[in-house]
Order: structure tokens, then C-alpha cells, then sequence
DNA sequence: AATTTAAATTTACACGAGTAAAAATTTATA
DNA sequence: TATAAATTTTTACTCGTGTAAATTTAAATT
């Protein structure tokens, strides 16, 4: 076993005994290389294990094998979880992932935006930030690169949105609800920084109107990612006040619901369907410890492999396309109620 | 304004005037040149936005501005916190952080230290998965790059190690409970992934013993990195057979804990310090949502902005002393008592 | 103003690939 | 086996920047 360390492609070559424009084309694409060529090729990696250097590869390609992935916050479970399964969809297509969070912030999102434009990466995924973005930035993204955004939708920009179908899960919810006790009210954020918000708010007003009952919405106020919090506060201030006027509440999403129970608990309310209750709460997005909030929480459940796969797979239409293809449809995929022992 | 788009340095130093060579020391370090060329550069680059080619930039120099920082899972919020505090710290300093999980596997370890390498970073940040580790690839990864490891240790691999200082903390927790009711039992993996598990399994059974109690343990089954389902089976099974000899429960971590009070929750198990309260339960780390369990966990808090800045420091002294100064000393710091209502 | 010192410019080459065109070789087909 | 088609090799150029050496220019010092 010989096993010299080799520098470039050259002395790749000629240790393989393949020429180096074989040897790149190989690189790119191995099916495009005659196949007794290919196992020649792959027998010396065994050996001598070179792999070409990534940024003398990036330099002149126009399209590098490249997908920029930012999120607007990994601290927050769901897209933590969500950006686990897009990296390695994306691997296993053979591209090469590039993580960013946006850390909550507007001023991260674009410095991500701007970095990510210096690596050009064949496309972009992005989960925007919702009304704290920048979307002059982010259109001026879309103009250079293939852009398909997730989860949170921006007016008219990106070549193709796909996120889950609030009106259909909310509206779930509230019949669920409805069915099985008192209507809800709403608790939320009175102005929330993600898109969905809006769309869960308006959601659950047609849910109850349809269902002969007047929405009644509780809005705590608060600005920041720190929901939990804010959800707690929010909803201790309710309940000092005796501010209820229902024993079933919905919260816009699971993390504002942790922090309701965390709440309802330390002022000994008892939360639950079951008798002796003092509350219903239910929540959206079945975040990872919806499962084992006390109550247990139940919520609505978004399917992270569904929307991820579909998001891969949409970019990388366009992509291939030669970004030839016209804005597609918003692909939006409906929850699943996760019935738990909260409400 | 003649914004005509600017494709490489050499337009941008005809427009600007100042010749190429001086431009590139100029990106690598603006205060390598004279105050007033650099603010001619500066004034030119506000009218052109020009940024340098990174794969170009990067091709010849040993040395990038990248700094890898590879966690063993996105997924834990500890691991995405401190994540987050370490990549603004990088980026203060001048540098490029390049973030990768290992998703909780040793492969995606092992996968993520070849891709850092061929990026050739300055130097990496690694916060190793512990037992499941391939320390052979990290070794060899310690030969290549200055290497800092972070949080889990392993056996003298790595320039240097920042972590908390388990057996401090750990006692200080084991004195609390002692002190304010029934010395506590250990409730934790019976084979931990991480390195830090064993060392509090330690500090406990010392602590115990310098203040003259018995150590037990309570070692439940589980190997993968969903910690509250496993302290939640693993609680659960304790309190139906029975099997608790004492009231006060001391968790290796939180997320275990989070599982242990969802158990003891489901099972009608008052939590807490008062009167009339089945158990008492505590926790390591000062998980997020440890402030929103039910009832919120009493836990010892590690300051993510401490080891994080640590540890960036401690690499780029490494960097800069040209890899010329041998293994530090291990820096531990030691956490915080945080007392909350569960014990 | 003369001299020293520091910084910028000019020139020229390097890096590690991608890639295009023509020539040579291998494989498939008639 | 002759021919056509598909691959590979040879050759030579490109990309955008780093960097070294010699030279020129500007700033600081005397």
C-alpha cells in the first residue's frame, strides 16, 4: 500500500492512470463516465483517497452543488427539527446542505441572504422571518437564485411556497372542541411576527362563525421568540384578573399553550377534559414536548418529512428546469389533531 | 451613480484606483493598510458592493477565516443555545463560523469532520457525541486543525477542553437537597452517551458520601437522544412498581427531568417542596423550558455565554500561537444553584 | 529640504480545478 | 472486418484571488 498523499486532481491523475478532464467529469457526475472508467476510478480513491477541492471546484461553475437552508431560528424545536430532516433530504439528493438561523432577527436574515449569495448555491430554502423581514432583500434573493420558501409565506415572492393548511387545521381543532365542549377562545399574540399566526386567527373566526359561535380572541402582547414566556405572563395575568370567559382555550400554537400550563399549574387551575377541570387548553404544531407538558398537550400535528420532502423536491424542479417554470401553486399540507389529555 | 456591476477585483481596483495587491490585503485585514487608502476603498465600496470571491479567496490560503463548529445534535436546545451564542461570538471576531450537527450518530460525526476538513478551517470548535464517538477520526482531525473540544471530553484528544465543572455542581445540588429534606437518589441512563453522565454519576456518589449518606442509583434503559421519552418510561415504571426508596429524585439532566415530572404528573404525584407534596425533583443543566414545567424544575444552570466565549477564545489563541502552544489545562466552570418550585 | 521609513504599485507567477477543441482510442454496429 | 459512434486523451486556456519581489510614491522624521 503505497498510500502517498495526493495534492490536486493532476496527481490524481496520474496516479489512477485517468485524465484529468475524465477525472472531473467523473467528479461531476459519475454516471457520465464510461462504466469500466468509473471502477477504474473508484478502485484508486480506495487507495489513495483524494477529493477535490471544493472551493477551486466552486470557483467557475455557475451552478455549484450548493443548497442554502436558513431558518429563522434553530433555538425554536420546530425548525430545529425541521432543518434536521431538509439536510439530510438534501444529501441524499447530492447536494451539499448549508445551514443558517436567522436568530430571530431581521438584520441576521439578510446578512445570511448576503453570505449565502457569495457561495453561490444552486437554489435557496427559506423559512422568512414573517413581518420582521426584509422582503426587499429576500426579492432581490429570489431575482438571483431559485428560491422556494417554507413554512412561513411572503406576499407574491419565491418561486414556490410550501407550508401547512392552517384553515383546515385550526378549523379541525375548533370542531373538535366545539363537539366536545365548550367553543374556544383564542389565545395569541396581538401581533404576531409569523405569517401562520394571521392565518390561524382568521382560521379560527370562520371555524366558530360556521359553527353558529361568536370568536372571542385573548391577545397578549409581546414581541419577542421567547413565546413560552410570553405565553405565561399572558395567560397568568388572565387568570389573576378572572379574565375566562370560557373553560376552553386555543392557542395559537403549542409554545404559547406550554407557557398557558405552566401558568394555569402555579395558580392550581386544573386543566384537562376530564371531570374536576377547570380548563381545556389545546394548542398548534405538535412541538416535540407537547407530549410530556402536565397535562399532555393536545395540538395539532404538522408532518416535518412532508413538507420537507416537498419543499426539496420543488426547488430542485426549478432548479433543473433552468428556473423556466412559472411561480407553482402554494403546496399546503393539512395537520393531523393529536388528541392528548389537555383538552 | 454609476453602479456598473463590478465582477472581480481587478475591475474594482480600476474603479476604485487602487491597485489589486492592496485591495487583497485590504480584504484580508482592513487595518493592514493606510487610513486614507482604506477609506478611499471604503467610499468605492459603498458606491460599487463589490465582496470578494469566497471560493477563489479561499483556494490558496492554509489559513481561512472559517471556524467549524460541530454539535452533536440541533435538536437539544443546550446544544442549540450555546450554538448560537458561539456563532455570534465567532462572527465578532472576525470569523466565519460553519455550524454542522452530527444529528445525534457517529457516521454524521465522522461525515461532518471530512466535509469541515476540505473547507479548511482555521479551526474547530467540537462538541463530540461522547461514547458513541469515533475517536480515531477526531484524533486525526486533532493532527490536521487546532481543535477545541467543548462540553463532552475526550480522553487527552483535542487542544484544549471547556466544559462545567460537573463535580462541583453536582455537589452543590446533592448538599441543597440533603440540607432542605431527604437525600436525593440518581436518576439517570444506565449506559450514557455523554461523558459528562458519568462524571455527575461521580460527583453524586461523592458528594453522598462526604456528608454521610448512602448513594443510589435508579439507572433506567435508553439509548437514543430522546431523553424525556426515556425519563418519562423510565419514571413511569419506577412509580408503578413502587420502587422509589426515598422522596427527593436528583436527575442527570433536565430533559430527564422534564420526562420524570410528566410521569409523576400522569401518575397523580404531587411535585414540590410544600406541604403535601408526594416527591421532590430536581435536574442538571437549566434546560429552556425548565422554568415551564409543572411545577418548574429546581436544576443547576451552566452560563452558555461563559463556555462559549471560552472556548472561542481558547481556539483562536491556539490559531494565532501558530498550533505552537501545548494542551491547556481543562477549563471547568462551575454552574449555578437555580431553585425553583420542584424541589 | 534632505533623508529615512512606510506603504502602494507594477509585474509576474501560483493555486486547483472547469472546460473547449482536436486527436486518438475504444466499443458498438453493420 | 470495416465503419460508425462513443469515450478518452492531449493540449491549452479560463476563473478570481493570494502573494512575492522590485520599484515607485507618499508620509514621517530629522
Amino acid at each position: 500500500m503505497t498510500t502517498k498523499t495526493i495534492k490536486n486532481m493532476e496527481e490524481f491523475a496520474s496516479a489512477s492512470g485517468i485524465s484529468r478532464p475524465t477525472l472531473s467529469k467523473y467528479f461531476n457526475d459519475p454516471l457520465s463516465v464510461r462504466e469500466s472508467t468509473r471502477s477504474k476510478i473508484e478502485v484508486a480513491l480506495e487507495q489513495y483517497d483524494y477529493r477535490p477541492n471544493i472551493y477551486a471546484i466552486n470557483q467557475n461553475r455557475v451552478k455549484t452543488k450548493n443548497i442554502g437552508l436558513i431558518v429563522p431560528n434553530l433555538t425554536d424545536p420546530f425548525f430545529a427539527g425541521i432543518a434536521r430532516v431538509i439536510e439530510s433530504i438534501i444529501l441524499q439528493k447530492g447536494y451539499n446542505p448549508l445551514l443558517m438561523s436567522s436568530h430571530g432577527g431581521p438584520d441576521s436574515e439578510i446578512e445570511n441572504i448576503v453570505n449565502l449569495k457569495l457561495l453561490k448555491p444552486a437554489g435557496v430554502l427559506l423559512a422568512p422571518l414573517g413581518r420582521a423581514s426584509n422582503s426587499d432583500s429576500i426579492a432581490e434573493l429570489c431575482e438571483d437564485l431559485p428560491t422556494v420558501l417554507f413554512d412561513a409565506n411572503l406576499e407574491s415572492i419565491g418561486h414556490a411556497f410550501i407550508g401547512s393548511d392552517n384553515s383546515k387545521s385550526v378549523a379541525l381543532m375548533v370542531e373538535y372542541l366545539c363537539r366536545s365542549g365548550e367553543p374556544p377562545i383564542f389565545f395569541e399574540m396581538r401581533n404576531p411576527i409569523n405569517p401562520n399566526a394571521y392565518k390561524r386567527r382568521n382560521a379560527y373566526k370562520e371555524a366558530m362563525e360556521s359553527l353558529g359561535h361568536n370568536p372571542h380572541f385573548m391577545q397578549v402582547e409581546g414581541d419577542s421568540w421567547d413565546f413560552e414566556k410570553i405565553g405565561f405572563d399572558g395567560a397568568n395575568q388572565l387568570i389573576l384578573n378572572d379574565d375566562l370567559p370560557t373553560n376552553t382555550i386555543l392557542c395559537s400554537n403549542d409554545r404559547l399553550g406550554i407557557g398557558f400550563l405552566a401558568a394555569a399549574f402555579q395558580n392550581r387551575l386544573k386543566v384537562g377534559h376530564g371531570a374536576g377541570c377547570h380548563l381545556r387548553v389545546a394548542g398548534h404544531d405538535d412541538h416535540p414536548f407537547a407530549k410530556y407538558t402536565c397535562p399532555s398537550l393536545t395540538t395539532v400535528s404538522q408532518d416535518y418529512e412532508e413538507i420537507a420532502e416537498a419543499s426539496v423536491n420543488s426547488l430542485l424542479e426549478i432548479i433543473d428546469s433552468n428556473y423556466e417554470v412559472e411561480r407553482a401553486a402554494d403546496k399546503l399540507f393539512s395537520g393531523r389533531l393529536v388528541l392528548r389529555d389537555s383538552a
